[in-house]
DNA sequence: TTCCTGACTTTAC
DNA sequence: AGTAAAGCCAGGA
Protein backbone atom coordinates (compact mmCIF):
# COMPACT_ATOMS: atom_id res chain seq x y z
CA UNK A 1 0.00 0.00 0.00
CA UNK A 2 1.40 3.48 -1.16
CA UNK A 3 1.16 6.94 0.88
CA UNK A 4 -1.62 7.30 -1.64
CA UNK A 5 -3.93 5.23 -0.29
CA UNK A 6 -3.19 6.66 3.11
CA UNK A 7 -3.55 10.07 2.53
CA UNK A 8 -7.03 9.06 1.15
CA UNK A 9 -7.82 7.36 4.16
CA UNK A 10 -7.16 10.28 6.62
CA UNK A 11 -8.88 12.20 4.30
CA UNK A 12 -12.35 10.65 3.90
CA UNK A 13 -11.74 10.03 8.19
CA UNK A 14 -12.12 13.87 8.11
CA UNK A 15 -15.45 13.90 6.30
CA UNK A 16 -18.44 14.58 8.96
CA UNK A 17 -21.35 12.94 9.39
CA UNK A 18 -24.52 14.00 6.91
CA UNK A 19 -21.65 15.06 4.52
CA UNK A 20 -20.78 13.23 1.24
CA UNK A 21 -17.69 13.67 -0.70
CA UNK A 22 -16.97 12.69 -4.21
CA UNK A 23 -13.85 10.72 -5.48
CA UNK A 24 -12.27 13.37 -7.62
CA UNK A 25 -12.87 15.79 -4.89
CA UNK A 26 -10.91 13.40 -2.31
CA UNK A 27 -8.48 12.99 -5.07
CA UNK A 28 -7.94 16.18 -5.93
CA UNK A 29 -7.59 17.35 -1.96
CA UNK A 30 -4.62 14.96 -1.44
CA UNK A 31 -2.54 16.45 -4.63
CA UNK A 32 -3.70 13.19 -7.12
CA UNK A 33 -6.17 14.55 -9.39
CA UNK A 34 -5.66 11.76 -11.92
CA UNK A 35 -5.86 9.12 -9.34
CA UNK A 36 -9.84 9.71 -9.14
CA UNK A 37 -10.16 6.11 -10.00
CA UNK A 38 -7.73 4.64 -7.60
CA UNK A 39 -9.68 6.27 -5.00
CA UNK A 40 -12.20 3.79 -5.18
CA UNK A 41 -9.93 1.43 -5.78
CA UNK A 42 -8.91 2.28 -2.12
CA UNK A 43 -11.88 2.13 -0.68
CA UNK A 44 -12.18 -1.38 -2.03
CA UNK A 45 -9.28 -2.26 0.37
CA UNK A 46 -9.80 0.11 3.02
CA UNK A 47 -10.92 -1.45 6.49
CA UNK A 48 -14.16 -0.21 6.31
CA UNK A 49 -16.09 2.14 8.71
CA UNK A 50 -15.08 0.21 11.40
CA UNK A 51 -11.51 1.36 10.45
CA UNK A 52 -12.53 4.84 10.45
CA UNK A 53 -12.76 4.98 7.01
CA UNK A 54 -16.52 5.43 6.46
CA UNK A 55 -16.72 4.52 2.61
CA UNK A 56 -20.36 5.34 2.03
CA UNK A 57 -19.58 8.95 2.19
CA UNK A 58 -17.63 8.89 -1.08
CA UNK A 59 -20.08 8.98 -3.96
CA UNK A 60 -19.65 9.77 -7.44
CA UNK A 61 -19.44 13.37 -9.30
CA UNK A 62 -23.10 13.17 -10.40
CA UNK A 63 -24.08 12.13 -6.86
CA UNK A 64 -24.74 8.23 -7.73
CA UNK A 65 -23.55 5.82 -5.38
CA UNK A 66 -21.32 2.49 -5.86
CA UNK A 67 -23.22 0.41 -8.66
CA UNK A 68 -23.63 -2.40 -6.27
CA UNK A 69 -19.98 -3.21 -4.96
CA UNK A 70 -20.93 -1.87 -1.63
CA UNK A 71 -21.09 -3.00 1.42
CA UNK A 72 -23.91 -5.03 2.72
CA UNK A 73 -25.88 -4.78 -0.77
CA UNK A 74 -27.19 -2.22 -2.40
CA UNK A 75 -29.21 0.22 -1.53
CA UNK A 76 -27.50 0.02 1.67
CA UNK A 77 -25.33 3.27 1.36
CA UNK A 78 -28.14 5.19 0.61
CA UNK A 79 -29.95 3.86 3.99
CA UNK A 80 -26.65 4.53 6.04
CA UNK A 81 -26.43 8.23 4.45
CA UNK A 82 -30.10 9.19 4.58
CA UNK A 83 -29.55 7.88 8.45
CA UNK A 84 -26.75 10.30 8.87
CA UNK A 85 -29.02 12.82 7.32
CA UNK A 86 -28.00 13.43 3.68
CA UNK A 87 -31.27 14.10 1.48
CA UNK A 88 -31.74 12.52 -1.43
CA UNK A 89 -33.10 13.62 -4.87
CA UNK A 90 -36.27 11.86 -6.49
CA UNK A 91 -33.45 10.16 -9.56
CA UNK A 92 -31.92 7.94 -6.04
CA UNK A 93 -28.79 10.54 -6.08
CA UNK A 94 -27.40 12.72 -2.88
CA UNK A 95 -28.41 16.72 -3.24
CA UNK A 96 -25.07 17.71 -3.61
CA UNK A 97 -26.29 21.07 -3.61
CA UNK A 98 -26.14 21.02 0.46
CA UNK A 99 -25.07 17.56 1.43
CA UNK A 100 -21.42 18.06 -0.40
CA UNK A 101 -18.52 17.65 2.00
CA UNK A 102 -16.36 21.09 1.75
CA UNK A 103 -13.27 21.44 3.46
C1' DT B 1 5.28 -13.45 -15.92
C1' DT B 2 1.77 -11.18 -18.90
C1' DC B 3 -2.76 -9.58 -19.76
C1' DC B 4 -7.06 -7.76 -18.23
C1' DT B 5 -10.07 -5.32 -15.50
C1' DG B 6 -11.53 -1.82 -12.39
C1' DA B 7 -16.09 2.18 -6.22
C1' DC B 8 -13.53 7.66 -11.75
C1' DT B 9 -12.71 12.13 -13.85
C1' DT B 10 -11.58 15.32 -17.30
C1' DT B 11 -10.78 16.98 -21.77
C1' DA B 12 -11.53 16.80 -26.59
C1' DC B 13 -14.36 16.23 -31.02
C1' DA C 1 -25.06 19.12 -25.67
C1' DG C 2 -23.74 14.39 -26.16
C1' DT C 3 -20.39 10.89 -27.16
C1' DA C 4 -15.56 9.15 -27.22
C1' DA C 5 -10.92 8.54 -25.59
C1' DA C 6 -7.16 9.02 -22.37
C1' DG C 7 -4.77 8.78 -17.78
C1' DC C 8 -3.50 6.54 -13.45
C1' DC C 9 -1.73 2.08 -10.73
C1' DA C 10 -2.63 -2.21 -8.50
C1' DG C 11 -4.44 -6.68 -7.73
C1' DG C 12 -6.28 -11.03 -9.69
C1' DA C 13 -6.34 -14.86 -13.21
Amino acid sequence: MGDFNKRVYELVRQVPSGRVATYGQVARMIGEPRKARYVGFAMHASPGMAGGVPCHRIVFKDGSLAPGFAFGGPGAQRAMLEAEGVGFREDGRVDMDGFLWEA
